[in-house]
DNA sequence: GATACGACCGTACTTAGTACGATCAGACGG
DNA sequence: CCGTCTGATCGTACTAAGTACGGTCGTATC
């Protein structure tokens, strides 16, 4: 923008803290978070390592950067609907953008400063729950319990060892042919009649859980509620 | 044992995994799993790095080995109990353990060479839920939904930064001063009238999702038994 | 065109995991 | 009593990572 029309406006384009970001979370969602280094991460922006650290203070700034800008691409609760299908639409939302960044669920929770999206993600979950009528009490009942399950399980999926049906088969019977078919009976009777049915799916159940958790605190709230 | 009263029965006893695995986790468990380097583990051992490799083939054996013993201290479901409270007494020895171990849930999630420990574990759950009459469907859906809680509430738990009701304070007032006062009403509502209350303290909301998770999962499983 | 400033980089130090081969202590046959 | 074998232990060294320190170079301004 700045740059005169004689020179083609490629090269001179700084750096700056957004592009490191992006490049950040594009290469740990692409390579994984242990393949973020300071070192690869220069080279995807081709610049030299050293260079990052003119605009950011060390690799920690960068993971608290990350994690914002994840808050950031969570929906928020929307103010038009009802308190039970608002905390799943932002619930399943999180999900989506957490399986989006497999890298996330940890990060987020070993990070301690928090970010402005960070924060107004939360509040606005917290006026969610107040909107509805929830007590102080209850709200933070409802908060602590629905983040718990969200984080836990998606924590699991993003973490198994397998993407497909056919990878679930392969891994699921490695693991069984290294004891005794009678070792563990119940662990295998789940295993042979329920993971390895063809259609077997292990995010299908995010659904059912979440579902009971928000009936569950509705019955809950409205017993606190009078 | 086997030594003549000679000399000293003391040098001469051989490094072995399960003094290695035991000294891991004493060292993750007093300095943080990052400070669990092979360097400074053998130190502890009193033993140079290079020896441990004669009885670990890498780092990584001695990671799922830890997992495994996590695992093995986590009481199974008593057999003696009803499904209801078997399961809230395994769920609660499972956070007591895993709170003992600020660095299990992170490791056990990214391991996936379980042990003949992990392995048991899970089939005494879903013994205790099948023998209580649930169906292999609705065992997977429990067994999803309380062990996401479990492990995304002490997720949460061990990553809080702070400890001690004093900290706390500390670390929500420097929280708090980084923003206008008016800019997350909802969240400083929640701070202020509740988690800055005296005697606040996060573990305590544990037991209210899993009372809820499991009142649900009795309900949900009555109805889907007839 | 001289000057100043900010972006960028070369070099090097430290801490990790661990490959490779040497050493050393005790067991056992001669 | 000694040589040999074996397994436990260690010394050295290579690679990868974070990042401190000081130098360089392009560009805007006077």
């Amino acid at each position: 923008m700045a740059t005169e029309p004689r020179t083609p406006p490629e090269k001179r384009t700084p750096l700056n803290k957004q592009r490191i970001l992006e490049g950040a979370a594009n290469l740990a969602d692409a390579k994984g978070i242990t393949a973020l280094t300071m070192r690869r991460l220069a080279e995807e922006l081709g610049v030299k390592p050293m260079t990052l650290y003119h605009h950011v203070t060390n690799k920690d700034e960068v993971l608290d950067g990350m994690v914002d800008a994840v808050f950031r691409e969570i929906d928020l609760p929307p103010e038009d609907l009802e308190w039970k299908p608002a905390m799943r639409r932002r619930t399943q939302s999180a999900r989506t953008v957490l399986l989006r960044h497999p890298w996330a669920v940890s990060l987020m929770e070993t990070r301690t400063a928090p970010g402005p999206a960070t924060l107004g993600h939360h509040d606005a979950v917290i006026g969610c729950f107040r909107k509805a009528g929830f007590t102080i009490l209850m709200t933070a009942h409802a908060y602590s319990l629905i983040d718990s399950y969200l984080y836990g399980f998606v924590l699991t999926e993003v973490n198994l060892p397998f993407d497909s049906t056919e990878e679930t088969h392969e891994v699921a019977e490695a693991i069984m042919e290294q004891f005794p078919a009678g070792d563990y009976p119940y662990l295998t009777e789940l295993a042979t009649e329920h993971i390895l049915q063809p259609g077997y799916n292990y995010s299908n159940e995010f659904d059912f859980g979440l579902d009971l958790i928000l009936e569950g605190m509705e019955r809950s709230a409205g017993l606190s509620l009078k």
